[in-house]
DNA sequence: GTTGACAATGATACTGAGTCTCAATATCTT
DNA sequence: AAGATATTGAGACTCAGTATCATTGTCAAC
């Protein structure tokens, strides 16, 4: 994410908050800033460690407390990879639609966007009676290219 | 699914016990009876409380050292629908490749098969170097067509 | 059938992500 | 500056899922 889009994101926070009449601290803007300063997933414990490096009087609660906050103003998106924990993404400020493919051996997770997928999942939905609100396709696989470049590198088992 | 296929998929599993010489136990059949009589998503803990009405020593530790048997045999699936526990899927006996659509108002859920989608998930995947193993596309939704016809019985909120 | 190796079991203690509570504090409007 | 109230941190709590361990059940070999 360029710095330009970081300060971007941030406002668009918080103009989030002002609209629902809600106030702008500093531990808010400690989170805020940690989220927006990286392009990485991240799960609620990590963002409290790094948000309480810029202020260490951001708590877990008050991270718990902001991260409904954050998904639900579009800017960061909730994700289940299959982990006993919920995964953050903060690049949904730039690219509101994409799909993860996570390879099962190293971990690796890349990240694609698709406008014929997003048309398919649409028109199946309608078909079906539905409109979509949200999506999230998950593949998992194996990055067999990357391992043959060596770029895979499987952990054990 | 129909009484055959239940019976088959119960041999499928028993079939995958022996292949690993593990024992057929009284509390695996009544696990298993319980898992393929039904065409039912259920959490882990509705799966204890059913197989236990069955026979009242399957304790919970049994139920969830079972269910990731179940799981590897391919004959159930394990989801996340966003909630902060697990849900089954019996039916992928049958429908090995199937996706969901989830009503957020109503909590109703839909199973679709897509060629058209499964290809493209293929065609991405390879394209970035990666070979799908497992897949899974959760579309949330509002059932707006079910809700004119009053099917969609919108839970407050 | 008995035996014995060991897989499987139930009860229960434990873990860890996430939620709730409440008294104290900070924000923002007037 | 003051007041209404949103927000906070600390820590108790919840609850799905896991680990432990002494006991029991399965099944193959005899």
């Amino acid at each position: 994410m360029a710095e330009s889009d970081r300060i971007a994101a941030k406002t668009k926070f918080l103009n989030f908050l002002e609209e629902k009449n809600l106030r702008i601290t500093a531990q808010r803007r400690a989170i805020v800033d940690t989220v927006f300063g990286t392009d990485q997933h991240f799960t609620a414990e990590q963002l409290l460690e790094w948000a309480k490096e810029k202020d260490s009087s951001v708590s877990r609660a008050t991270v718990y407390r902001t991260l409904p906050l954050l998904t639900e103003s579009g800017l960061v998106h909730e994700m289940d990879f299959g982990k006993d924990y919920k995964i953050y993404d903060p690049n949904y400020a730039d690219h509101p639609n994409h799909n993860h493919i996570i390879c099962d051996d190293c971990d690796k997770i890349v990240e694609f966007e698709s406008d014929r997928l997003d048309k398919l999942e649409n028109e199946i939905s309608t078909g079906l009676g539905f409109k979509v609100k949200t999506q999230q396709l998950r593949i998992n696989a194996s990055c067999e290219q990357m391992k043959r470049l060596g770029e895979c590198k499987n952990k054990g088992n």
